[in-house]
Parts: structure tokens; sequence; C-alpha cells
DNA sequence: CCATCTATTAACCGCTTCGGTCAACACCAT
DNA sequence: ATGGTGTTGACCGAAGCGGTTAATAGATGG
């Protein structure tokens, strides 16, 4: 297996791995060639087959990967922890930032893989996805206080809205290219700061409406 | 070149425009190959080539076609005429769904040619791209009334965010394979709606809280 | 200085797929 | 029959694929 791959030192891992990510986020498992991985991570072909037995083998192990510490950064930026929405998503962006600097193509890598259909594959990636699914669906609608908010809005639309939009603004910086991590962080903070300052009830207007809206 | 394909009913032409967009929107120019495209469109690959001289050719009349129909189809909707903010977003959204409704891959084969960086036709593309770039740039950032919206929003911001929005919208029904157009229909509805619901200034407020945020 | 071990690679293998060609077939109107 | 038109399967050389192997280079240790 990849016993091997393990007692490199953890620097060359991580090139190797987003060496992997790339290509694999960028085509389809077929048409992800190894040597094109290998020359990513600056290696020989040869060497990613000393490391991996075979094309899928290393793809799972990406997949397996990219479950695992994703699942590790989320739980320790407390995202699921934290009770005030904004606030939970602000640690979020957080954790999912911090990753895609370790791992640029990350995000796009799990999206395919998600979608991935090649029979060579998609039946170990379904499987496997269980228990990463399981913790992600940890994110629990949260429990609102429409008090909190304007009066009158519809807060699952809010929600879907505001998931909608981080997504579209995540997608402009992948098709450019270029992951500018740090003006990323900046739009996400804008977005947030822009939420707050709209959909967030505004303090003079906590008596005066109370209860007209229904 | 591809006299005879214009010889071609409008419908078996459609097919093979479609079947160009399809394949070329999910891989990258080199990794799309004649064959699969011309098993899409339901013809022989000597046919294919039998209409288009070389895969070169195909492309770059995919990617003219592409700007072509959309400026058509943008300037029939009346999108850039509307003065009002989201009826010009309805009407623009409309012709978008109308394009898609024919073209289901059309907008996914639009960013990816824009952003394709292979030699033998990134090029070309940048090239003839001027023109289509000119009539969209013309929606113009419009003049807006502060007054009718919210008090103390941000316009610019409101802007993007909308922007990002509908397209984060779309990519999750692009990832998801399936091109619902009615089901799109219905979620942009949705949105432009909670949009107006939100961001508008609500009656009673206009006369109330004149200037008292500022 | 040699023997051994490990990391790494170039060269190679058999097979598939690629872009593109071509000769032939089917159909229709002369 | 004749000739034009639309369509295809079979084919071509070249390139690319996943994967193997033998050999190289360098560190280690006696």
């Amino acid at each position: 297996m990849n016993r091997k791959f393990f007692s490199l030192p953890q620097e060359k891992q991580q090139l190797i791995l987003n060496a992997g990510f790339h290509v694999f986020s960028r085509n389809s498992y077929r048409k992800s060639p190894m040597s094109e991985i290998a020359d990513a991570a600056g290696i020989s072909k040869s060497l990613l087959f000393h490391y991996f037995n075979n094309k899928k083998e290393l793809y799972l192990f990406l997949w397996n990967t990219c479950a695992k510490i994703t699942i590790e950064e989320m739980e320790r930026s407390g995202a699921y922890d934290e009770t005030d929405l904004f606030g939970s998503m602000e640690s979020g962006m957080d954790a999912k930032l911090r990753l895609m600097r370790k791992y640029p193509d990350i995000g796009t890598f799990a999206v395919r893989a998600f979608y991935e259909k090649d029979p060579e594959v998609s039946a170990d990636v379904r499987e496997s996805m269980g228990q990463y699914i399981a913790v992600h669906a940890r994110r629990k609608l949260q429990k609102l206080d429409p008090d909190d908010f304007i009066p009158g809005i519809d807060l699952e639309m809010m929600y879907r809205e505001m998931y909608w939009a981080s997504e579209g603004c995540l997608w402009e910086y992948i098709q450019r290219g270029e992951m500018n991590v740090d003006a990323m962080e900046d739009d996400f903070g804008k977005l947030i700061d822009f939420w707050k300052s709209v959909y967030l009830r505004r303090p003079q207007e906590e008596v005066k409406n109370e209860r007209k809206d229904i």
C-alpha cells in the first residue's frame, strides 16, 4: 500500500496531496493522468506509483484524506459550538479558508468527487461518504430567534440566499484559477458584515414595530 | 469549411451545438474528444468531420455562436433598457433562462472557454472576445436611487451579493448535472422576491426613520 | 573500499484513444 | 445506369494511458 508515503516529510506529502487534488479537481477521474499529477508534484511517475499501487488507490486515499482533514478543521474551529448564526458562520468560513490555504483545490476536489460517476470509483466514494455527511449534517439548521432579525423576513430563504452567495463568491475565485485566499477572506468578511447590517433587526425598531406585521 | 452544416434543419444544428457545448463544458479543450461529441449528438464521428474540418474549427465556431446568440437574446429581452433594478434583473434572468432552455450547457461552456489556456485555441478565443465583452459591459452599474432602498444600505455590496447568490444558485444546478430550468426559474423568482422584501424600503418607514441613522 | 540498502528515475510494454481520412454504402432525382 | 448527397464503418499513424522493471545515484556502515 502506501506505507512509504507516510514516512515522507510532511511538506513533501502535502505537495503530492495538492498535486492530486489539483488534477482530479479539474478533470474527471478517467481523464486525470497519473503523469500529470506526478509532474504537478515535481516527481516522476514511477515514484508516484511507488507510493500508491495504482490510480484508484491514490484517488480514494485523496478522498478519505479530504474528508478527514475537513472534519478535523471544522471541529477544531468550533463552528458547530457557536450559538449565534453569524458567529458560527464566521468561524465556519475561517475553518474553510484555513483549509484552503493549505490545500487550495480541496474544495473543488470534494465537490467533483462527490458527483463522480465513473464506476471504477463511484461506489467506493459513495460508501465512505457516510461518515463525512454524518458530521457535516451536524451543521443543523440553527434554532434562530425571529426577534433577532428584521420583522417579517423569510428566515429559510435568508439562509439559502447566504449559502448561495458565499458559494457564488467562491466559484468566482475558482474559475479565475488563482486562489487568492487573502482576497477571499476579505470578501467573505465584507459579505458577513453586509448581512449583519441588512438582516439583523436594527435597535431602534425593536419596540416600535412589535407585532405590527403579523 | 462548414457550409454544409448551415443547410441542416435547425433542430439538427441545435443538437450538434448542444453536444459540443456539453462536452467542451465538462472537459478542457484537449481532453474533449470529437468522438464523444459525435456520440452526444447521435451522429458518427465521420459526419462531424464532414461538417467541421477539424476540432479547432468546431471549437471556435461554438465559441462565436455562443457569443452571438447570447448577445441576441440579451438584447431581445430588453434587459438593458429597464430602469428599475429588480425589473432589469428579472428580464435579464428571463433571457438567461430562455437561452439555457435551448442550450443547457452554454453558460458553463462560455465560462470554461473564457478561461481556457490551451495555446491551440486560447489566442483566438481571447481575440474574438472583444465584442462579446463590449456588449456585456453595457450592463453598466445602474444609477440607483438610495431612497428606494432601506436606509443606510451599502448599495454596491448589495449588488455584488445578489450577483454572487445567483451565481451560487446556478453553480449548484450545474454541479448536480441535471439542468432543470423550471426549478431554476422558480428558485430565481423566490430569490428576487426575497431581495425585494428585504432590500427595498418598506412603506411604513418612509417617513418615520428619515435621516435618523446618518 | 566494498557491500548493502534506499530513494528515484528513464526506458519500456501492451493497450487504448486520439484527430483525421477514405472508400463504400444508401438514397434520391434524374 | 448516372450522378449527386448524406452518412457511415473501418482504418491510419501518432500520442497517451496505467503500470513494470532494470538501472542509477547516493547514503550507511563495516
